[in-house]
Order: structure tokens, then C-alpha cells, then sequence
DNA sequence: CCTGTTATTGATCAAGTGATCAATAGAGTT
DNA sequence: AACTCTATTGATCACTTGATCAATAACAGG
């Protein structure tokens, strides 16, 4: 039994290192945000030198860039894996609003406010946040899609009517994460509204499948 | 004529620096965002020593939140303004939207999503923001009660579609800050999305007036 | 058992931050 | 003209940051 934690970090395989340090910065970027991404910091965490995980990385610019990137893909496979197991487009765009305003991924959307901003100083972190602003909108186009194939929706402009959807479900969550209180039945009004969007019939979207209040 | 600027910069009235320094801090923040705020950058932008900035606030956090209050403030006031000549309150409403999607104010937007995040360690900040969030939502509320009054609307709930509105908004503005192309008819959408969560007749807040595309 | 490769260290540098405060000097008052 | 008040200075401190790199030590292969 050791009183002190050893002098020196275990040599590690560079493959296995690397993924330490990817996973302190991730858990680093939930808990306290990106900004909390220093060399220290993550050194810190993994319970090495700053200088190895400067060794790991061009920049720490980078490593906030692909933190960004690592927990949002994550998001985005995770919500798209649970629609693909409803066939019906319109049962799968309200499973998708619900799950998104459920609250319950408050902390990305935290990463996603903090890399918009970010986005300024850091162009490896802008261009990693265009692209998956694209991955979202395109699992949400796929959606209004099949549903216009289906003759369930009815919009001339899938795509548009994505990033639509796409920025009100971000308006929102950043919302909350502000301000929790005075917003009802925040999933029924996304639900009218996006609706309308689409052209679905009343009542298609709304989470409970309540036609009405 | 004097070919350097003079060592000391002119003694002024207490107010008059104060002015001068808060307008300072505001350019910045337009043009390089919140985080640009320092004692020292803006000490320079106004001609003068950086501790006399700190001379004028308790403390950076401060100014921070002032200067954020500032820009908002100014931007709801006029926005307010620009409504209250129309009676009507679709065509209010219409004219909300279509003035805060119309792009004219991007940094003000960027100053926001900023803000979200500084939040997070400026709890003066976080109060700014909260009372400037309910400022934006009191001005919609009004719009919304409004044309409920006068049997144009219909929603049980004005205070939540207000909200609900104001988050759609900010979303929209913060996507158009880091993507710009790929979104046709932003205006024509979001009225749409509208129209559904306030009860209004379809095409009542269609910009150009047009129902139907 | 050597020996070469390289993972790891930690001190070091330059740059930037907020904050503090004794010293200075400008402007109004007497 | 002397004086008083205070706006203004700028050096200074303690701290944090990203980055660099010579030195060290652990492991693998011969």
C-alpha cells in the first residue's frame, strides 16, 4: 500500500494515453465547460504533466475542437439510433422534439452555446461546429422526408423546414438553460408550431397524442 | 500641432468618464464580444491609464454586466418603439419577427449567446441576463394579450407562447451567426410556426402579406 | 544483460489577466 | 497666488494561460 500517489504516471501505449486525455476533456467540457479545457486542467485530471498532454495534441486548440466534436456526435448518434426503431415518420419527429426539450442533455446544449461563441478565436472549433450542425440537420431532414414520401407532411422545402426545426429546438434549450421557469407545456407549443411547419394534420406531433388541451 | 498624443489624457467630469468608458466598453463588446472587455484594452480604446477604469467599477464582472445590459436594453427599447406606431397586433407581431430575423442585428445577437455563457462564472452577469430575458418576454406577452383581447389570437396561455416565441427567435438568430446559407425564407417559416402557437388565421404573419407561398 | 526508443517530467518562458496604490498634476475655490 | 480636492497615472503584484524542451526513466528487442 502506497501513502502517496507514485512519483511517476505509468507508461502508457500512445493510443491508450490519448484516450485518457480525450476523456478528461470531455467530462471536463459537461462539468465545467469547454473554456475549462487547459493543459492543466486535463493533466490534472488524468494525473500526469501538462507537458504530456501538450505532447498528445498540436494545440489546445485542437483538443477543444475534437472535445466539442466527441460529445456532440455522441448526441446526435444516440437521438438518431432511438428513431431509427419507429417506422412512422410523424411518431418519430415527436419522439424527437420530446427527447430533445426532456432536459435531460442540458450540459451539451451548454457546449453548444459556449463552442457558438468559441467558435470566434478558435476556426479547428467553427468549422467542427458547422459540421455537426449539419449532421443534426440532416437526421432531422431525413425525418420531414419521409414523412412528405409517406404523404404525412407537406412542405416544399425539407431542408429549410430542418434548420428551422433545428434552431427553435436550440433556442430553446439554451433558453432553459438560463431561465427554467415560467414556460409551460414547452413540448405542446413546439409541437403546434412545428406542425404548421411541416404541414402535418393538428395533433400529429403532440407528445402525448392529445389532439387538443 | 503635436505629432504624439499628449502624456496625460484631459481631466474630466466624473460622469463625462464614466460615459466615456461605458461607450467604450460597448464598442468592444460589439466588435470582439464580451470576453474583449479588459481593464487594460478598454483603457486604451478611451485614451487612458488602465487603472482608472478600475477606478470607475468595483470590479471587470461589473462592467461586464453593465455593458451587456447596455447593448439589450437599447436594442428592446427600440424595437418597443418601433411597435408601438402599429396598432394592429398581427401586424405587430409580424413586424417582430421580421425585424429581429432580418440580420441588422448580429452582433447584439452574438453579445447574447456570449453572455449565456459568461453567465456561468459572472453572477452579475447571470442577473443581467435574466432580467433582460423577462424584458424581451414582457414586450411579446403584450403583443400576444393584445390581439387576444381583440379576438385575433387565440391561446390559453400568453405568458408561455411568449417565451416559446422569444426562444424560437434567439435560436434562429444564434444558428444564423455560425451558418448563414443553406436556410431559405426564414421569415415565411418562423410566421408559419407562429401563427400555430398564438391561434392566428393562416398567413396573418406572413411579412409581405402573402397567405400562401 | 545491454541498448535504443520514446513516454513522461517539470522547470521555464512570454504573454495576458485583475487588482492595488503611492505619486502626480490639473482645475476650481478662496 | 496659494490651496485643496481628486482625476489620473503607471508601476507593481500575484496569478493563469499555452508552449517548449532538455532531462529522465520505463519498456521492448536484440
Amino acid at each position: 500500500m502506497s501513502s502517496t500517489p507514485p512519483r511517476r504516471a505509468a507508461r502508457k501505449a500512445p493510443s491508450e494515453r490519448a484516450a485518457e486525455i480525450a476523456e478528461a476533456a470531455r467530462e471536463l467540457a459537461l462539468e465545467r465547460g469547454l473554456a475549462a479545457i487547459t493543459l492543466r486542467s486535463v493533466a490534472a485530471r488524468v494525473g500526469v504533466a501538462s507537458g504530456l498532454v501538450a505532447h498528445y495534441q498540436p494545440n489546445v486548440d485542437a483538443l477543444v475542437a475534437d472535445t466539442f466534436t466527441t460529445i456532440v456526435a455522441a448526441e446526435t448518434a444516440e437521438v438518431a439510433a432511438l428513431l431509427a426503431r419507429l417506422p412512422d415518420p410523424p411518431q418519430r419527429l415527436a419522439l424527437l422534439l420530446d427527447t430533445l426539450l426532456d432536459g435531460a442533455r442540458l450540459d451539451v446544449t451548454a457546449v453548444w452555446v459556449e463552442a457558438w461563441t468559441l467558435g470566434r478565436r478558435n476556426e479547428a472549433l467553427a468549422a467542427s461546429v458547422r459540421s455537426q450542425m449539419d449532421a443534426w440537420q440532416a437526421v432531422l431532414q431525413d425525418v420531414v422526408e419521409a414523412g412528405i414520401a409517406a404523404g404525412q407532411f407537406e412542405t416544399p422545402d425539407a431542408a429549410s423546414v430542418a434548420w428551422q426545426i433545428l434552431g427553435m429546438i436550440d433556442g430553446l434549450n439554451a433558453q432553459a438553460l438560463v431561465r427554467w421557469d415560467g414556460v409551460n407545456d414547452r413540448g405542446v407549443h413546439l409541437a403546434r408550431a412545428v406542425e404548421g411547419m411541416v404541414g402535418a394534420a393538428r395533433g400529429a406531433l403532440v407528445p402525448g397524442g392529445l389532439p387538443q388541451a
